[in-house]
DNA sequence: ATTATTCCTATTGACATAGTAGGAAAAAGA
DNA sequence: TCTTTTTCCTACTATGTCAATAGGAATAAT
């Protein structure tokens, strides 16, 4: 399962592509409209601010903007910087170290096949996508 | 990530598809191929075992058989017997207890077409395409 | 009766998750 | 200069999950 923090990122990501319009954006108010916990979202946000992917902007009507348009984001870069890796084993990441049955294991090609699957898909997916999606389905509110 | 659960019970079933030559085998011999705890490898074919994909024999001389040939089994329904789930995120599986924020949330789909990618990729795999890979592995040894 | 197996449940140490909390540093404005 | 609003940084904590280990009961062949 992917943790909240790479599901807020996406979420916080979203909010601030769909609203900030390229302007500087106070985290008190993206977390209050993706109801996410104040507090928590700065961990989170950070972490894309060490990423490279949120400028910051320190003190009074301070806050985070963009480092570039959305459409050149990918979900994928989003969720690594949180995530850390999508990888579903150890063994096939880089830098991993070794296992001493590589040689051997049946399974290594099958969870490769299954990396790339997941990477692929998150690759092909922009942040303008997501902001798209989310000004779609505000006022949208069905309860299903 | 994939837990050693879900690893070991394909490699476990891989093992069992690739040797048992549709005999009755004992977990002492695969745990042993597989270098897979005994003890703890029991806890994981009792989940095979409850979901229908592989048959014990108890007593002296028992063990565990393949409930139908490896063309027949994917890898995905091994992981999930295993793991419960490879949805990414909880609120979209069934029985999922909704999600107050569903007709709202932009990545709902996204995570949608995630949980797609993965689930077709690993129900496109069979388990007798793990066990040729066993098979084939087996004296290439070779220490990267 | 012995032995080899599966079956079932309890326990444990280590680690990760999902926050909460408090305050320091920065910068704008009065 | 002082206040306010923000980001930044670190520590703490409760809860749960993981990855086993352990012990013994039930079963069945010899």
């Amino acid at each position: 399962m992917i943790s909240t923090k790479g599901r807020y990122a996406l979420r916080l990501m979203t909010d601030i592509a769909a609203y900030s319009g390229g302007k500087v954006v106070s985290l008190k108010d993206v977390s209050a409209r993706q109801e996410i916990s104040p507090k928590y979202a700065e961990q989170v946000v950070s972490l894309m601010v060490k990423s490279g992917l949120l400028i910051s902007v320190r003190g009074n009507n301070g806050g985070y903007v963009l480092a570039k348009s959305p459409e050149n984001y990918t979900a994928g870069e989003i969720l690594r910087a949180a995530e850390g890796t999508l990888s579903p084993v150890a063994c096939i990441e880089d830098n991993s170290p070794r296992c001493s049955r590589i040689g051997q294991c049946p399974t290594v090609d099958f969870w490769r096949g299954y990396y790339k699957a997941v990477t692929d898909y998150v690759n092909g997916v922009t942040l303008e996508q997501l902001a798209n999606a989310e000004r779609d389905k505000v006022g949208n509110d069905y309860n299903i």
